[in-house]
DNA sequence: GGTTTTTTGAGGTGCGCAACTCATTTTGAG
DNA sequence: CTCAAAATGAGTTGCGCACCTCAAAAAACC
């Protein structure tokens, strides 16, 4: 009938009696201290094993009693998602000063490899964590390798450095979100055929790249009546971006879906609305924000594809805490979910 | 550049310096204990206020000593949604363990009024914190209450009860999950016309009749080319939908959608297979099962209407435990979501 | 005024652990 | 066997707060 889900509260001192060794000795093996036999250690750990113990978080916490800081390092200047994300870091500083935890944004360039690792390095040795907007560049890596040599806990945030040693990343798989779209711009688009147009950033930018990547793939293998057009580069600008569109739908009259991969929605939408064709081409974008949200509400937009920002800012402060903490990461927590939002279930 | 976002870490004593009294009042103002005169309970808020004092989560919970004991009421049998939120229950243990948080679940029957009311009321006194999956009716209304009224914090579970006292609901909006469900059945199906199909477990379910509710006033006000046939009750069980889908096809030969509300989705999938339409009819369902995850896979489903179970289980865990500790909520964070997963955002 | 009642102060204890010191024991090398 | 090095034990302190007691002061009452 009822099921209990925890163990009984054991104390280090229990653990200390099991193991037949002091509680010095426990602290030892606990933090990785010198001094203690290998066969000691094992007997330690066994006896943790073996009581399932877990330390108990709030008076480990209360012992510390250095409080703990992180740095969030975002990219300067008006990108509404990123100003999303700190607005949601905003939002948690009440949970975050109760639990006694510093969160520092720091604004750089992230777009400029060697000032963005020189950004890092600077950081070396002042916090316990660090999350990074993080371009993917050799110098980038190294500098990231570098504050995890020194001890540093580093996540990378929406854009990932793979090759480095950053201890996780929080963030979208954004293959599976081009092909999300590609999947939707095919399927609303329904039995008519014609011509897909694809506006990006730059192809230069990783996430950009792989989503197109994404795209491209699912409309070749599953929607062989569509052709899609090539990648125009609208640099998430809203000028620029409405040209290159404005242009390209004067030459195509049977262009009949448009897949927007970065920023620069504004202008997207206004080439569209110009040329007079808002509802008969199926628009899809990325991020929820004031002005997708009414994009989708007049119906020019039709799906957006979304990463929730308030999930990113909390599943990276969760995550560089666990790993301060060395608890165990809830991984299906901190993953971050492609959303799909269209008109009814705009959050 | 840096922007730190926390407030330097004071203490009680400190602000019973500021208010000028001393700490066993600041303790009784915090704790709402009697014997403080109204006046002076105000200095010391005004303290509080004006420090944005953060009383110190971890040593709190240190101090309180006993552990927080919340109860999970779901409904006995094999439903697998249910299931699913068990298991991610299961898989916190660590996380629980380690804050001295004894989570247990109770299986009822919550289908029947008094028997789930009853055992409501037998929780009453042991428990911090109860989260109930539960039916709208006055008896549960009149558990729940009289649970809120001797202290124990209350949060409804995928299903609500409005008319409660409960602190919060953590599930979706099933009626805007009705309203999706239709904008993707109609969407999905396109320039076609032609009947669509709804099978429910059965429409005196809450969450049920809502999302019928909401698909229809969907297509009714925005697919005028479909028309939605009478709502199909298969009382969630895959033998009885897939009997009575079958006769359903058997008569109409022009379905072109499909909205299966709740469970017996096998039964739904069958009776599309076996009468050969299983790629033609659009099919809509509810949840990301093992099941519908194969179906999407194949095809035959072309999107699933999801709730995260494991965000439901955690965010009413993190709910009870912000109730029981008199922290904020994180609402944004613990609101849920409508997911729309098709094949290429399946979790 | 005196008396009761209410309000406040002062202080202590302990929660479980981190982080340290210093003495003591054990071990291994010569 | 001797002696230094390594390993371990025993103990202390303090983190910030909850929860408690008891005495003293202030306010309210007759």
């Amino acid at each position: 009938m009822a099921d209990t889900l925890t163990a009984t509260a054991l104390t280090l001192k229990d653990i200390a009696r099991e193991a037949g060794v002091s509680l010095a000795t426990v602290d030892r093996v606990l933090h990785n201290r010198p001094g203690v036999r290998p066969d000691t250690v094992r007997r330690v750990k066994a006896a943790i094993e073996r009581n399932a113990f877990q330390p108990h978080v709030a008076a480990a916490e209360l012992a510390r009693s250095r409080a703990r800081r992180f740095a969030f390092v975002m990219p300067a200047g008006p990108n509404p998602f990123m100003q999303q994300i700190e607005a949601y870091l905003g939002e948690m500083s009440a949970w975050l000063s109760a639990r006694r935890l510093g969160v520092e944004v720091v604004a750089t360039d992230v777009f400029d490899p060697s000032v963005l690792a020189a950004s890092l390095e600077a950081l070396s040795g002042d916090y316990d964590g660090v999350a990074v907007v993080a371009l993917d560049h050799p110098g980038v890596r190294a500098a990231i390798n570098d504050l995890v040599d020194g001890g540093t806990r580093v996540v990378t945030l929406v854009s990932d450095v793979p090759s480095s040693r950053r201890h996780h990343y929080v963030g979208i798989d954004n293959i599976a979100a081009g092909r999300t779209a590609g999947a939707l711009v095919g399927r609303l688009v329904g039995q008519r055929s014609g011509k897909v147009a694809i506006v990006a950033g730059s192809q230069g930018l990783r996430d950009h790249s792989e989503r197109i990547f994404g795209f491209s793939q699912v409309m070749a293998s599953e929607f062989p009546d569509l052709s899609v057009l090539p990648v125009l580069e609208g640099r998430d600008e809203d000028g620029r971006s409405e040209q290159v569109l404005a242009r390209l739908l004067g030459r195509h009259a049977d262009i009949v879906g448009l897949y927007n991969v970065g920023a620069g929605t504004q202008g997207v939408a206004e080439a569209l609305s110009d040329a007079g064709r808002g509802k008969q081409v199926v628009f899809v974008g990325h991020d929820v924000t004031a002005l997708t949200r009414r994009l989708l509400l007049q119906g020019v937009m039709d799906a957006a594809i979304s990463q929730n920002p308030g999930h990113e800012a909390r599943a990276a402060v969760r995550v560089l805490l666990a790993l301060a903490r060395g608890e165990p990461i809830l991984r299906e927590q901190e993953k971050i979910r492609i959303d799909i939002v269209m008109r009814d279930n705009l959050p």
